[in-house]
RNA sequence: GGGGGCGUAGCUCAGUUGGUUAGAGUGCCUGCCUGUCACGCAGGAGGUCGCGAGUUCGAGCCUCGUCGUCCCCGCCA
């Protein structure tokens, strides 16, 4: 049951023909005054929606003269008998389009002046919203977006607790990770000179959760990288952790698929659980990508074979040396003008390709390409029959590093999916990516990374690779994807310290380094510590998906722009000499005086 | 750190080859209008063309700088 409210009896927006000759009392804000001449109709709206009130001069004139002075945005609450409305005036695109009220009492609660910008208008810049965002959410797409966000939540967290999870806060005020994205810093001032971090995730936790014997637990966690930001990315950001003890891939994958077809069940969509499997390896091959849309085709193709009969040299030198060459056909865009098809070309560039060479069948059969001095006749017609192409098709080939092979396809992928319009929008394909491998070369700090994090188990196969071959060791990590977009990733931890300690070898960590970095995490571990795997998801982004917008921006009350900044709180701010001081801080470059 | 777009009325935008008094829609104000629901009709107010410098007889328009904002790359284990 919920509570009555002291102050109004109903909402607007569900006021209906049930509720003709009762008497409510409704309070909201006014969304439009209309007035006729005599009679006045105004809507007023609440978080429910909308219901026009109405004051004829000859009914109420003392009503009717109030009406007058009302005025956009003004917090009013009238009282009164709900009535219908006459049946020729009924409006068929409101919900309460068969109801009104001709008010007895109408009282003024708050004024309101003139607003930077009109409630639920669609167009308005988005720094303006955001400088106001309490009129932005006033308005029904905001307000919509986080009562959806709630109602996916609330989905998560009731199929978490039936399956027994327990939610646990874990600490916001942090010791500073070495690896990943950068910390947010926050200085102590109890303890000089030293500073806590805000975290990344509660990775650390969780999994020490998991050594105090929890065995379940979730917690929709804020997260914070200071990292610089995207459409899809914030400062401060919320996920959806996991942490199990006792399971493997499979619990942690079926678990998730639970969790996920809830929440989209609460935003309305159907999606059917088991969700199909893409090994990592698979997923590089086909799409290029490690979270490839598969809405539609133009899977990628190998013609090492083809290319290493040929004489193009530069990229057998390629495949010689480690890197791999893969081709992409595209139907009927054989009649591309020069133009286009540089534009193609630079793209692919811009994409990192060092070339593209481009193979077009053209409509009348010939073969127009700068590579026929590598190919033999019947070398070309093997690409044919090989890419499935036919007269009008074009072929695109790059050569590389496995990586930049892969993402260079894998984005013209996307980009003729998109620009061809060969994406099914009402299409909700989720996927899991498994099998990604342990260890990746990085260029950056001259050794093996982790893909995941260092706590990532290796497949048991590939054990003796951590020594022998990092760059195929495979881990037992996993993201799920949703039609191209990764909504989260997990993996099943390492809990034997020796493992552990080979993991680490391999990446090149000393055991004073590990002390520094892990040490407590390790010590842990060394009292008895379950098998444990986990997962965490991204709830921004799986919202903002779910309420069909490109921003997560839209589904966050009050989020920050593109440069981290609050535009309505203008935070960050500066700080006073005085709270410097207390925090022994002082500023490199001071703040200009003003 | 790099690349690109945008900045003109409260809001959303147009503004031709650099030319005299910078426009539209919407909102706002005033008047008329008794069943509207994007109410209608008539009238009105509203501008440091982001800011600064330069070129020019003349700059909303060209150049340079700067600030703001959005998108992308790098980055985000």
């Amino acid at each position: 049951m919920v509570l009555k409210l002291s102050m109004k009896t109903q909402y607007c927006g569900n006021i209906s023909k049930n509720n003709i000759g009762e008497e409510v009392v409704l309070a909201g804000w006014i969304d439009t005054v209309r007035d006729l001449g005599g009679i006045t109709f105004i809507e007023l709206r609440d978080k429910t929606g909308i219901f026009q009130i109405v004051a004829d001069p000859q009914v109420n004139k003392d009503i009717h003269d109030i009406f007058q002075t009302l005025k956009s945005e003004y917090v009013v609450k009238v009282s009164g008998k709900v009535s219908e409305r006459p049946k020729e005036t009924y409006n068929p695109a409101v919900k309460t389009g068969e109801v009104e009220m001709y008010p007895t009492t109408i009282e003024i609660l708050s004024k309101a002046e003139l607003l930077p910008f009109q409630i639920g208008s669609e167009e308005v810049n988005e720094d303006l919203r955001l400088k106001y965002r309490y009129l932005d959410i006033r308005g029904e797409k905001m307000k919509n977006n986080l009562i959806l966000r709630h109602k996916v939540v609330t989905a998560i967290r009731e199929h978490l607790n039936s399956e027994d999870f327990v939610e646990v806060e874990t600490p916001i005020l942090i010791k500073t990770t070495p690896e990943g994205a950068r910390d947010y810093l926050v200085p102590s001032r109890v303890q000089q000179n030293k500073f806590y971090a805000l975290p990344q995730s509660p990775q650390i936790f969780k999994q020490l959760l998991m050594v105090g014997g929890m065995e379940k637990y979730y917690q929709i966690a804020k997260c914070f990288r200071d990292e610089d930001l995207r459409a899809d990315r914030q400062p401060e950001f919320t996920q959806v952790d996991i942490e199990m003890s006792f399971v493997g891939q499979e619990d942690i994958l079926k678990l998730t698929e639970g969790v996920v077809v809830n929440a989209f069940k609460a935003a309305g969509v159907e999606v059917n659980a088991p969700f199909k499997q893409l090994t990592w390896l698979e997923a590089m091959e086909k799409y290029g990508s490690d979270k490839p849309d598969t809405r539609f085709g133009l899977e990628l193709f190998d013609v090492t074979d083809l290319i290493m009969a040929s004489t193009f040299d530069a990229l057998k030198d390629v495949v010689n040396n480690g890197g791999i060459t893969r081709a992409l056909k595209i139907e009927g865009i054989a009649s591309y003008s020069r133009k286009d098809m540089d534009d193609i070309r630079n793209l692919a560039v811009s994409f990192g390709a060092k070339g593209l060479a481009a193979v077009i069948f053209a409509e009348d059969g010939t073969v127009k390409t700068p590579l026929t001095k590598f190919f033999t006749e019947a070398q070309m017609q093997e690409l044919k029959t090989l890419a499935g192409a036919k007269d009008g098709d074009v072929v695109f080939i790059v050569g590389d590093k496995p990586r930049i092979t892969y993402d260079v396809l894998g984005r013209l992928r996307l980009h003729f999916g998109n620009t061809l319009n060969l994406i099914n929008k009402e299409q909700h394909d989720l996927l899991w990516v498994v099998d990604f491998p342990m260890f990746e070369y990085s260029e950056e700090h001259r050794r093996y990374v982790s893909v995941h994090h260092p706590f990532t188990s290796p497949n048991m196969e590939d054990l003796d690779k951590i020594e022998s071959d990092p760059a195929n060791c495979r881990s037992v990590a996993y993201d799920i994807v949703y039609n191209g977009t990764e909504l989260g990733g997990g993996s099943v931890r390492i809990h034997s310290g020796e493992i552990q300690k080979r993991a680490f070898k391999a990446l090149g960590l000393s055991p004073e380094e590990i002390e520094a970095k892990f040490g407590f995490l390790v010590e842990a571990f060394k009292y008895g510590t379950p098998p444990h795997a986990g997962i965490a998801l991204g709830l921004d982004r799986l919202i903002a998906l779910l309420a069909k917008t490109d921003s997560i921006r839209d589904v966050i009350a009050f989020p920050k722009n593109s440069a981290a900044k609050d535009l309505m709180s203008n935070a960050p701010g500066e700080a006073s000499e005085e709270q410097l001081r207390e925090l022994y801080l002082k500023l490199v470059t001071p703040p200009e005086k003003k």
